[in-house]
DNA sequence: TAAAAATACTCCATAGGTATTTTAT
DNA sequence: ATAAAATACCTATGGAGTATTTTTA
């Protein structure tokens, strides 16, 4: 517990992933790169977050950038404070620890066709992601399930998901962290797909077979 | 390490600032007290989290929140992963561990003096703060001493801190986070002061006895 | 009706882009 | 001469404020 009405003393995030990047690449343009944003950028933010704590992190040779010590031993802190924040975010998320299959729930016939034909643009652009497909009938208990993504066929399969029903104030039940719960602004299935496919590091693929839009309710 | 060219899944430092404090205290305005900024504030950054998780963190009931299974858990995490954060910032400001006690070094006329009256006001507004105020001599060793202010006469002893030394490639020393190695922009006494004090989170006080601007040089 | 959260705006600070300069190999 | 970092300047996104509305105890 920390005592009230005391300021943090924490840099912002942006500067602490392009020192990150930096760290790693030993490179400002090759982070710059990496953050997909401009060399400028990653060197004023590094600049900043130097400024802020007084210290330098990089020694300046020339064009050639290297670690201080001060930097090295905070670099080896902040990756791993930045992974452990993604980490703790992906699993809240998915509501249960992350494992690197994607479990996408669907309708017989439509996991069978329409499912697997837009599926294979995204396996073969992203090998290394699993996918299991159990086919599921239209009343899937969303409390139990541990599916990332589920298209079902009727409305009714999908009621749970409406803002209203989440809040009302019922008993939290200790399981409630199925995707069928998420119950924020407007739960729509490529929104629950698009967090789905983003944690799994291909958002960009998915409008490639799931259209963005207004989709939500009935297939 | 990371894979190259995956775009992180971090959510904004403000969003979780405001979701640690709002889980800490139970209360939107609490919250919006303890950041000093406003309840519409907090509001929304967590109205941001919320959705950038896909994931509801607070029930509301009517005017109550109470944090949500899936909140409780991001919130442990979370604090302790900000603390995390601090803590390793501090380090690196310092140099060292901190320990609650602020190494104050100064000539020993000075500190009988000039200092000690100027640090009244100080420490009785912060009692929680420790001060050691070893005397020391002109030839103060900045490589080797752990001191976070040190108030010198002469010019020499501070010739150490321009940044021009530091952009001299010399092998860096095992103890080279001194509070005379910190070699940013312009490293001015006044620059390190408000660092330290800003640590033991008294930096507002700090203007009313030591001199803000472009002080450095001799005393 | 009192107290707290959500919302609809407005504003501004700062992160980021573009273009240029500096520096070392 | 090339490649990378620093810098100056500009733009715009999102964080924060004010005021208002909504909701339940």
């Amino acid at each position: 517990m920390r005592k009230a009405m005391m300021r943090r003393f924490l840099p912002s995030l942006s500067a602490l992933l392009a020192f990150e990047s930096a760290g790693r690449h030993g490179s400002f343009t090759k982070a710059a790169e990496d953050l997909a944003i401009t060399q400028s950028g990653v060197s004023r933010q590094i600049g900043n977050l130097e400024t802020f704590l007084g210290v330098r992190l990089f020694e300046r040779i020339g064009s050639r950038i290297v670690l201080t010590n001060a930097g090295g031993a905070y670099l080896k802190e902040i990756s791993r404070l930045l992974d452990e924040i993604e980490r703790a975010s992906i699993d809240t998320v998915r509501g249960r620890k992350l494992d690197d299959r994607l479990l996408i729930c669907a309708h017989p016939t439509l996991s069978s066709r329409w499912l697997s034909l837009r599926l294979q643009g995204f396996l073969t652009a992203n090998p290394a992601v699993l996918i299991e497909i159990p086919t599921a009938t239209q009343g899937l208990d969303f409390e139990a399930t541990e599916v990332d993504i589920a298209i079902l066929r009727g409305c009714d399969s999908w009621r749970g998901l409406s803002p209203r029903s989440s809040s009302r104030p019922r008993p939290p039940s200790r399981k409630s962290n199925s995707p069928g719960r998420i119950g924020v602004p407007v739960p729509t299935v490529a929104g629950v797909a698009r967090n789905a496919f983003r944690l799994a590091g291909a958002q960009l693929r998915l409008r490639n077979f799931v259209p963005d839009a207004p989709i939500v309710t009935c297939l």
